[in-house]
DNA sequence: AAAAAGCACAACCGCCCGATA
DNA sequence: GTATCGGGCGGTTGTGCTTTT
């Protein structure tokens, strides 16, 4: 059968490794005359020393026209294999025919180091290496300042309007959109050409650390709770740093979140975030776990959006009770700030 | 400055599947 | 029905470059 693939063709020698220009040229040309078929016929006709699947690879992958050879994946691509990985799966042929220029092998390879890298940060106990952290600078700023209000420090500039509970005693749980605006949060490498102009929002404000509410989240363990990459940027983004150790667990009801239609006039989301909403999958909207309604809202003196989110607490909650279920030592991985009383 | 780590990429392998002779 | 081939996929390895320590 055919699962013994290349293996008939074991039988002289085989020359292995890179391709040598010579042999480039050799395949051109079998390809010039015959198309790019045949491919055994190339080394039963003495032609090469190669097998016909590796042939077949290095035509494909390397030598085929048009081929976008040594150029990083764009934000577009990126976007589009995400897409299309949630849609289709691992199937990178049928993934590649949406993107002009890149083979499966380029989309898997992509796929996998973007993984790899992800699974690192994951499992990392600093979640970014230095020049990671230089990257997300304000976003670990951002964190900090969260992280403070985290531990029931209020600032001095709070002015004690923002409480963890509202009017009806539900806690409210508010995850901010990372500021993709910011092209190193989503590390797309220099390369990119021509970024899209997204509207920017504040990274830290005064009046944002007004509104920041304490902030409750999870990291699943990727193995048991499969995310989708743009969830999985999300959480290493924005979860990560505030640090926390929650576990998920399924909603029981239908469906467990929605959110308010980005398309309301007062909501101006950018388009990448309207993306970002649509791709959110299931797996991320449990981080909301709890939550009887969601909504996407604005806060004052902040253009990036919010997801906003209604929790039912059986027990009065008080600022403190909220971390007594946390690790002690949950807080270790972010930077410790002055106290308001050394501002 | 050198070693280590991170990363992207090319290429291969084994297995599977469908088409075809 | 069977063998062969082309193609697809997941996994892996090797290599070279860049960045970090």
């Amino acid at each position: 059968m055919g699962r013994n693939g290349g293996d008939e063709e074991m039988k002289s020698t085989v020359r292995k490794g890179p391709w040598k220009s010579e042999e480039d040229e050799v395949l051109l040309n079998h390809v010039k005359k015959y198309g790019p078929r045949d491919w055994s016929s190339i080394r039963s006709k003495s032609l090469l020393q190669r097998t016909g699947k590796s042939c077949r690879l290095r035509w494909v992958n390397k030598l085929r026209p048009n081929l976008k050879n040594g150029c990083k994946f764009s934000v577009e691509e990126e976007r589009t294999v995400i897409e299309l990985q949630a849609q289709f799966g691992n199937k990178w042929a049928k993934i590649a025919t949406h993107l002009s220029g890149r083979t499966d092998n380029d989309v898997k390879n992509f796929w996998s180091s973007r993984q790899k890298r992800l699974a690192r940060i994951l499992q990392s106990n600093t979640p970014y290496s230095k020049s990671q952290k230089k990257r997300k600078e304000n976003h670990s700023f951002e964190a900090a300042n969260k992280s403070c209000l985290m531990k029931g420090e209020s600032s001095s500039k709070d002015s004690g309007t923002s409480s963890l509970l509202d009017n009806n005693n539900e806690m409210t749980k508010m995850v901010p959109l990372p500021n993709y605006a910011d092209h190193s949060c989503l590390d797309l490498g220099p390369n990119v050409a021509n970024p899209e102009p997204i509207p920017l929002g504040k990274n830290s404000s005064n009046e944002l650390q007004q509104h920041k509410h304490l902030q409750l989240f999870s990291l699943p363990q990727s193995s048991e709770l499969p995310l989708s990459l743009v969830t999985e940027e999300l959480i290493i983004d924005e979860l990560i740093p505030m640090g926390k150790n929650l576990s998920i667990k399924q909603q029981p009801h239908e469906p467990p979140l929605l959110f308010s239609s980005p398309q309301s006039s007062e909501l101006p989301l950018s388009m990448v975030t309207e993306e970002l909403i649509h791709r959110l999958d299931s797996s991320f909207m449990n981080i909301f776990d709890g939550m009887d309604t969601c909504e996407i809202m604005q806060l004052p003196g902040e253009e990036l959006p919010y997801f906003r989110g209604k929790v039912q607490t059986e027990k009065p909650m008080t600022p403190d009770s909220n971390f007594d279920d946390f690790p002690t030592d949950m807080f270790d991985q972010i930077e410790h700030l002055p106290s308001p009383s050394d501002w």
